[in-house]
DNA sequence: GTGGTATTGATAATTATTCTCCATAGATAA
DNA sequence: TTATCTATGGAGAATAATTATCAATACCAC
């Protein structure tokens, strides 16, 4: 947790342990603006850019997985690896897809079909979640 | 081709089928600036913010996809469908990748799974291309 | 505790995309 | 062909998420 950001001559900060606890406990996909809003409740003071700043030092800790939306980036703390995401055009929810079978799969045929060598993936399905279905 | 842009009260202009004759000439997926650079050789006081109403059109009419990248969209004007798309880091190459199996079968499995309505689909998988390998 | 350095906060800068508004050109019918 | 109506184009301003700058501060190894 901390021995990782050490390493590489990053610090554990009271606002880095905070953002993570948030995303642990949230288990949603906030956004920059949403981490900001509830970062404030503890650090009255905290600045947008910081979390920006810290959002990143996470990410390339291996910490935090950047959902990669068009401008207007979420995160997610909880499974901070590449895994679907469901979008829902009503609500705008966020649901993980993951437990999806032949994800594998797809990623081992494109590394043979067009010898690629996958290092990330970024997969969204958008349309209407169970919810607003009614 | 002009039918359903006039079925939409839209009409078929020169710049927008010099746009759409550049994506299916380049067989690549050119962004906004790149395309604003091609049409300026044909159209020198064509505007930027042309190129942007003329990528709504057509996103809209169905006659072209966008790659929702990170601040840098790009656009598909041969396969105006959801496909995977594989992005090298390195030289930045944008390649096709559909033709892989399992797709259809992922999407089934999220509508059952989740009952989740799938209307759009952005599948990108960042890496090394075959020519960056050497 | 002290000192060196990473981090923070305030704010300016960046940049892709969208908006505004008037002039212009495409379609349609006379 | 000509008139008319309205969608479109061009120029530039506006927007908004993200990033850069820099002096003050907090972290942490010693
Ligand atoms: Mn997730
Ligand atoms: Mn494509
Ligand atoms: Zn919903
Ligand atoms: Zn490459």
């Amino acid at each position: 947790m901390l021995t990782k950001l050490q390493d590489r001559g990053s610090r554990m900060t009271s606002h880095r342990l905070a953002l993570l606890r948030i995303m642990a406990v949230s288990e949603g996909h906030p956004n920059a603006a949403q981490l900001y809003e509830k970062l404030r409740e503890q650090f009255p003071t905290i600045s947008l850019a910081t979390i920006y700043k810290t959002l990143l030092v996470l990410k390339e800790d291996g910490q935090v997985f950047e959902i990669d939306m068009h401008n207007d980036s979420h995160y997610d703390g909880n499974k901070p690896y590449p895994h679907p995401h469901l979008i829902c055009n009503k609500c705008g929810d966020i649901i993980d897809g993951d437990d999806v079978s032949f994800l594998d799969a797809i990623g081992q045929e494109i590394q043979e079909k067009y010898n690629f060598q996958i290092a990330q993936s970024q997969l969204l399905f958008y349309g209407v979640c169970q919810n607003c279905q009614s």
